[in-house]
DNA sequence: GTTACTGCAAAGCTTTTGCATCCCT
DNA sequence: AGGGATGCAAAAGCTTTGCAGTAAC
């Protein structure tokens, strides 16, 4: 009656995935709508964002706050934690579960329900040039 | 010779001091801005975040992507985490410090500078609320 | 006296929304 | 057939910027 909906699978979608699938690049909407424009030229940024809503719905997508100017996804949604460079924004993933918690008197009360650890540096590359 | 310029008081960065002096309720620039206008009505956005900018430059401020909509910021700069109210997007420190390492084959080049935990959840009022 | 800061308004970006049309299921 | 989904374009937020005037040092 409510909340579910189905999902159905379009052109535009299925390229959506496609270009999702395996990718750890971890790229903004702009990123995946440039990207498949170029196979699909009919392609709506409405499209893109209409998608991610529902896939991020779905559970089957995560949308990430790591970049100061846009959000970021990552089609990866086993637990897992990020390693950010500062100048260049390439994200690497960290599979590794951190045993972490938090102390008893902050977490008074409140339900958690998730946790992510963020590195920040500079990558290899930025490292040497700049 | 460059870089390095001066940072001039002017009342309105006094009052942006003063608001931001021991706050720990993560404004946005818009709080800001709205809380500080009640007393000083001659203040404008440009203002707020050329202070912001000034502030995060000198190390003096943490810009924090820790909410979908809008940049929080956080006078205190010392190492902590934060643990996120995922509906009302309130926001509670945490002063531990996690013993956090990249394993070594990420981290390969890498220069790493800094660590970031959050944990997300809800808060108490939320979590009885809906 | 310099140099930086201020306010205003306009512009820039990312993201959201309204709506008529289209097409999966 | 019907409920989603699509594309387009406009709008909405948040943040940045240009500029002339002003004030801190």
């Amino acid at each position: 009656m409510e909340g579910k909906t189905v999902f159905k699978m379009t052109p535009q979608r299925a390229a959506i995935l496609e270009y999702l699938d395996g990718n750890t690049s971890h790229p903004s909407a702009e990123d995946i709508y440039s990207a498949i424009q170029k196979k699909y030229p009919m392609m709506s940024f409405a499209t893109v964002y209409n998608t991610l809503e529902a896939l991020k719905a779905k559970g089957m997508l995560w949308e990430l706050n790591i970049d100061d100017q846009r959000k970021r996804y990552d089609p990866n949604t086993k637990l897992h934690h990020h390693l950010i460079c500062e100048k260049c924004r390439a994200v690497v993933d960290i599979f590794k579960d951190f045993d972490l918690t938090v102390p008893a008197d902050i977490a008074q009360g409140f339900m958690i329900t998730g946790k992510h650890v963020e590195f920040y540096g500079l990558c290899p590359d930025c490292a040497k040039n700049g």
